[in-house]
DNA sequence: CTTGTAGCTCTAGTTGCTAGAGGTGTTACG
DNA sequence: CGTAACACCTCTAGCAACTAGAGCTACAAG
């Protein structure tokens, strides 16, 4: 059994966070020992790492309770698992095009500085003046 | 003199977000009508456009708050308003980055489920099993 | 003069945590 | 066995950047 600081440094979750996810129903409530501290078993660990996966590609608290509810009953069809990834795809997707553009546009604003007063500034300009932009955001 | 509601329509920006600016600091407080009604200037338009563009490129309020600043003394130099938008361009391109790094990784996960029950599904065993990720994040 | 739309303030909710206060449990050392 | 150091407990509040709702008032058109 684990004390929930062992799996924090095992899962690099921090602590308020694993009681956080207790709390939001993703992880079962923990056994307690004697003095009421949370004890944590192998399979809570491996439950923690699949959140922690999860939630660095991004997915929200609501979609990983969603895939843990789903294998929770292997004996379903996957397609839910299926759409639930690729509609994160597509969202990512979209974040980096997104992404892009402004990284375009703000190269162009950063480096086309070339008063060095504000009033000559074209960072100001930029953001002051929308036309001044090469594509609609 | 424009009203709240037509401030909005031209800035595309919310009625409850213009007057969540306004407490803010972003926005001067409004000039008044005899009912209390905020009542908008040009230059407020501009200086609600600009905030409206600084926020689509990810600009914090903070961050709009100095270029405010800054604007509003156009004999000082701009390279604390260059170095924002270079801040800016650089977390810009390191969000690229990751969300690049997770793209590639939901692909293989959305892309390879050919079992059809939720127990051979590769989207919930790649996030159970953090190994078979080609790469750390 | 009335009706409908638009505006007002204030409070609370959203997401996914993080920080702090104030108290208790556990463990290692002497 | 005592005590110090550290880990853990609950609870509340805070963060960013809004968004939603309640309950009220202003204004413009017919």
């Amino acid at each position: 059994m684990l004390t929930i600081g062992e799996l924090s440094r095992q899962t690099g979750v921090k602590i308020p966070t694993i009681r956080y996810y207790e709390q939001m129903g993703l992880m079962d409530a923990a056994e307690r020992s004697e003095g009421n501290q949370r004890r944590y078993t192998r399979e809570e660990q491996d439950r923690l790492s699949f959140i922690r996966h999860a939630r660095d590609l991004g997915l929200t608290i609501e979609a990983i309770r969603k895939l843990i509810d789903l294998s929770a009953h292997p004996e379903r069809p996957c397609a839910d698992a299926d759409r639930i990834a690729s509609e994160q795809l597509q969202a990512v997707r979209a974040k980096i095009e997104k992404l892009k553009r402004l990284e375009s546009e703000l190269e162009r604003i950063a480096t086309h500085c070339h008063g060095d007063q504000v009033k000559d500034c074209y960072v100001i300009r930029a953001l002051a003046n929308h036309e001044l932009c090469e594509h609609e955001h």
